[in-house]
DNA sequence: TTTGAAATATACCGATCGGTATATTAATAT
DNA sequence: ATATTAATATACCGATCGGTATATTTCAAA
C-alpha cells in the first residue's frame, strides 16, 4: 500500500462519520481538514473532489456493516437462527462496532433520492445486494425444511430490511430504545412464523 | 389574515417541498429567494432564520399528509378498513397531493437526528402523534370485536410506520415501484391477520 | 389626503463554501 | 548522495453562505 492508499484510507476512516452523521450536504471541507489534520490541498490531491470522498466513506461505513453481519451469520447453523442475527445486530448497534451515525444505507438512500445520483445509485445498490444475502437465505431454508414452502422470498426479504430501517429511524428519532425493541421483536415474529 | 401572516404562509408554501427534497443543509436562502420570488429581507422580516422557516415548513408538510390520510379514514366504517387506508396512501403517495420530496417525517427524522434538535423534536413528535392514532384504531377495533383481544398495540402500531416508512426509503432509492407495492403487500397481510 | 406603521427591497457584512495553482517537503530509485 | 517523483502544505480564487442595517414602498386608519 502505497503512501498515497495509505492516506486515502486514513481520510477516509477519519471522514466517514462525518458524513454519516451530518450527510453529504451538511458536511464541509472544513470538517474534513478539522478531523483528519490533514490541509485542502493533500484531500484534493487524493480525491478529485468532495463527492468522490462521500462515495468512498458510503463503501467504507457500508463494508462495516456487512462485515458485522457477514461474521454474526457464520455463527448461526440454521436459516432461522441467521435471519434472526439481523434483529440481535440491530437490536443494540449501539454497542458494536457499527458506524458512528447510525446505518449508512438509511442515511445515504434517504438524503440522496432525490439530489445527489451517484449516493443514490450506491445506496440502491446496497439494498440489492442485501436483498439478495437475506432471499438466499430464505430459498435455502426452505430447501432445507426450515421455512414453509410457500413464502414470497423477495417480498420476505424487502419487508425485513423494511422494518428494520424504520425501526431505526423511529428509534433515532425519539430516542426511544423500547419502540425498536418492540419493532424488533415483531420482526422475531415474523421469522418464526416463516 | 394580515398581510405579512400572507406572505409567511406564501413562503411555506413555496419552501417547503424543498426543504423536504434537499434537506435542511441543502437548502440555501437563495434556493428560497428564487422559489418565492421575494427577496432576503423579505423572508427574514417573516421570520427569525432559516430554522423556523425550516420548522414551519416541517409542519405544513405534515400537516398536509395528516389532512390526506384524515379524509382518507372517514371514508372507511370500519377499523379494519381504516388501518387498511394507510398501506393504500402510501401505495401512490406520487399521484396524491403528497408533499414532493415524500414523506417529511422520514426526511427531517433522518437528517435531523444528529445534527438539529428542534427538527428532530417535530419529527419524533410526529411519529408519537402517528402511533397513538393507529393504537387508537387497534384499541377501538379490538373493543367492536374486529381485531383479535391478543394484539400487543402499541409494539403493531409502531411496526405499522416502521415498515410503511422503510418501504418508502427502498421505493425512492432503488425507484422499484414493485418494491413498495410488495412491502405494502406484507403490511396488508399483517392488518388482515390481526 | 395625509400620516404613521407595517412590509418589503436594497445593499451590504464577515465568514465560509468548494476548489486550485503553486510552492515546499518527503520518499524513492539510481 | 543526488536526482526525480510523489505527496502534502500554503496561499489564494470567485462564489455563495446565512444574516442584517437601512432605505423604500405599500398599506390602513384618521
Amino acid at each position: 500500500m502505497s503512501k498515497a492508499e495509505k492516506t486515502r484510507q486514513y481520510i477516509v476512516e477519519k471522514t466517514a462519520p462525518i458524513f454519516n452523521t451530518k450527510g453529504f450536504a451538511g458536511t464541509s471541507l472544513s470538517d474534513m481538514t478539522q478531523a483528519t489534520g490533514l490541509t485542502k490541498g493533500s484531500i484534493y490531491g487524493n480525491f478529485a473532489n468532495k463527492d468522490e470522498v462521500a462515495l468512498a466513506c458510503f463503501d467504507y461505513n457500508f463494508k462495516k456493516v456487512v462485515g458485522i453481519i457477514e461474521s454474526a451469520l457464520e455463527r448461526e447453523s440454521t436459516y432461522r437462527g441467521k435471519l434472526l442475527v439481523y434483529t440481535k445486530i440491530y437490536d443494540d448497534f449501539l454497542s458494536a462496532p457499527f458506524p458512528t451515525g447510525g446505518c449508512p444505507v438509511l442515511n445515504t438512500a434517504v438524503e440522496s433520492d432525490d439530489t445527489h445520483p451517484d449516493l443514490r445509485a450506491k445506496s440502491a445498490e446496497a439494498i440489492g445486494n442485501w436483498k439478495n444475502r437475506i432471499s438466499g437465505i430464505l430459498s435455502k431454508g426452505i430447501e432445507a425444511g426450515e421455512f414453509k414452502p410457500g413464502i414470497d422470498i423477495e417480498q420476505t426479504a424487502l419487508t425485513l430490511i423494511a422494518t428494520i430501517e424504520g425501526a431505526i429511524m423511529i428509534a433515532k428519532s425519539t430516542g426511544k430504545l423500547n419502540y425498536r425493541t418492540a419493532i424488533l421483536n415483531s420482526i422475531e415474529n415474523m421469522i418464526n412464523a416463516l
